[in-house]
Order: C-alpha cells, then sequence, then structure tokens
DNA sequence: CTGCAAGCTGAAGTCAACTTCAACTCAAGG
DNA sequence: CCTTGAGTTGAAGTTGACTTCAGCTTGCAG
C-alpha cells in the first residue's frame, strides 16, 4: 500500500506534472509497473530516478544525456548508493566547470563596467593588443554559443 | 566606408548569424538602417547591442527581458559607457544569484554523494527532521523549477 | 556591362521539453 | 450499483530561439 506511487502520488512527491512524468516515461528516463487495468505504479526507487533528472536539468544538460547516464546504471538490481554517487560526481564536474565559467563571466563583466565596452575580449579577455579600430576582418565578440555553432553545416 | 557594417560583416563580427540578426531586429533587440536598395547597415554601436544580447543570454535571461533592458536605453543619443554599466550591473546581480544557487546545488550534491539519497531535502537542505518514510503527502523532492510552475494554471 | 556572391522577404520548418485535448476506462467510497 | 475523481492514449498544440527555403534584388570586381 505503500510499495508503490501512482502518478499522481510520484507527482505530487517529485513536483514534477504527471504529463511530464509519462513523457519521461516515453524518453525512457523512467519505468513504471501497470496494474491489471493498465494504470502506472511507480516502486519509490523512482522517486530517486526523477530527482537525479530534476538535479541535472538545472546543471544544464538535456534529457536525452540524461537518459545514457540513467542507462549506465545495473540494470539488474537496484542501484545503490555508490551507483548514485558515481552518476552525481560526473555531474559535480559539470557543475563547477559551469560555476567557473560563470564566475569569470561576471568577473569580466565587472571588469567591463568600468569602460563600459561590453566586448569582454578587447577589456580582460584573451585579446589585448587588438587593433578592433580598423575595419578588416576583426576580433570577435563575447564568447562561443552556450552550445552548437551560430551557423550549424548545412 | 567603416561607418557602418553589412549584416554579413555584423555576423562576423559578433558571432552571429545573419537569420539571427535579422529575427533579434525583428524582436526589436537591435535596428538597422538601409541602403538605397534596402539593405541593412549597422552603426557600429550595434555590436555593443548585439554583444549585450549574447552576454544576457549566458546569464540565461530570455530575449524578451533582454529587450526590455535594452529599451531602458536612451532613444535619443548614443548610449553612454554609464548606460551600459547601469545595465550591466542590473545583470551582475544575477549573475551573483545564479552562481550562488549552483554553489548551493553542488554542495549539496557534495553533502548527498556519501549518503547516495540525492534527495537534497533529507540531507543537508532546510528540512532536517522529516519522515519521509512514512506514506502520507510526504516531502517534496529536490528545488522549485529553475522558471514556471510544475502544472501551471490553464 | 555583366556575373555572381551577398542580401531581401514571408512563410514554413526544427528542436526540446512539455501541455492540452478528446474520448475513453479504472478504482474506490457511499 | 453508481458516481466521481484519477488515470489512459495518441495526436496536436505551445514556447523560445532560431534556421531553411524559394524566389527575387543589390552591389561590387573585373
Amino acid at each position: 500500500m505503500h510499495e508503490s506511487l501512482t502518478i499522481g502520488q510520484l507527482s505530487i512527491r517529485s513536483g514534477v506534472a504527471p504529463s511530464a512524468l509519462r513523457y519521461y516515461e516515453r524518453l525512457g528516463l523512467i519505468r513504471a509497473e501497470r496494474t491489471g487495468g493498465n494504470q502506472r505504479r511507480y516502486a519509490r526507487t523512482e522517486l530517486r530516478r526523477v530527482a537525479f533528472v530534476r538535479i541535472s536539468q538545472q546543471v544544464g544538460i538535456s534529457l536525452e544525456e540524461i537518459r545514457e547516464a540513467l542507462d549506465s546504471l545495473p540494470a539488474s538490481r537496484v542501484p545503490t548508493a555508490e551507483d548514485w554517487a558515481r552518476l552525481s560526481l560526473t555531474w559535480r564536474e559539470r557543475l563547477n566547470e559551469k560555476i567557473r565559467l560563470m564566475t569569470k563571466l561576471r568577473d569580466d563583466l565587472d571588469g567591463c563596467i568600468g569602460c563600459g565596452c561590453l566586448s569582454l575580449q578587447r577589456c580582460t579577455l584573451n585579446n589585448p593588443g587588438d587593433s578592433l579600430a580598423g575595419e578588416g576582418p576583426g576580433a570577435r565578440l563575447v564568447l562561443p554559443r552556450e552550445v552548437g555553432d551560430p551557423t550549424p553545416a548545412p
């Protein structure tokens, strides 16, 4: 009776809408048993998977990548604390990298507030002595995009 | 001859695809003069606006919000360094907040790796003595979503 | 003057991550 | 047994941020 959860219960416990939980299931992020009448019943361990999905999204990881990570969990047994810890560790590094990037951006922004130039390349970054004033193929602005190219190949 | 830029030149200088620049213009983020033959010519100050847009996106701000911010720039004159600095300051605070949140998430994750629980609420967060084991309306997992509700009103 | 890369437009397409809808079925209290 | 709220499905819609396309026009190098 508290062995498994309905989708409504899991929704409330996880803070994720039922429609999103069904969507996660379609993507293979979580799994559910079915009752005789075809309703989903979730093992309580699924709560942990949902938590992992949400945390990973916070770190800015796509559901596809999250699915790949979850696929590395042992299928045959309930994942242990060590299994989860291993997964979390790789995320932790991405999180650290993200924090590092944002801190750099903030500091660059601080440095640029004085001159108001906003180019980040002329100010404090890696482009100390560039001749941006000339017209030619000049200095590029700002950082590369977070993901993907400005003009991805057709 | 280097007074204004074609869309191709602005694209290269800013690292933003021409199609994106046209899109930004439709949204009112940047502006362009037109030649007799209806081609866009950008003042060099537009480079700064594009930079501001890209930087702001890095901070996770939507184009709509960026437009609102840019609308607060003086329309009648070319924005000064102080104008830009004022804008950047509000972003800096959001950046700081974001960094704070990510650092917290990382530390919570660190704290949770030991026990592998991933709930973040039971481990280190604001829910020290909760009885999650009981079934009832139990503790909620994880953090609120980055933006919006799990089930926004219909 | 000509050729052709670069630019123009509006409409449609894409992608991720969901939500909404319609039409139906299940499960549990009274 | 009946009602009612919770659950089911596939298909279609939504949002944000763009890209792609077709069909046409400009502008500059030779």
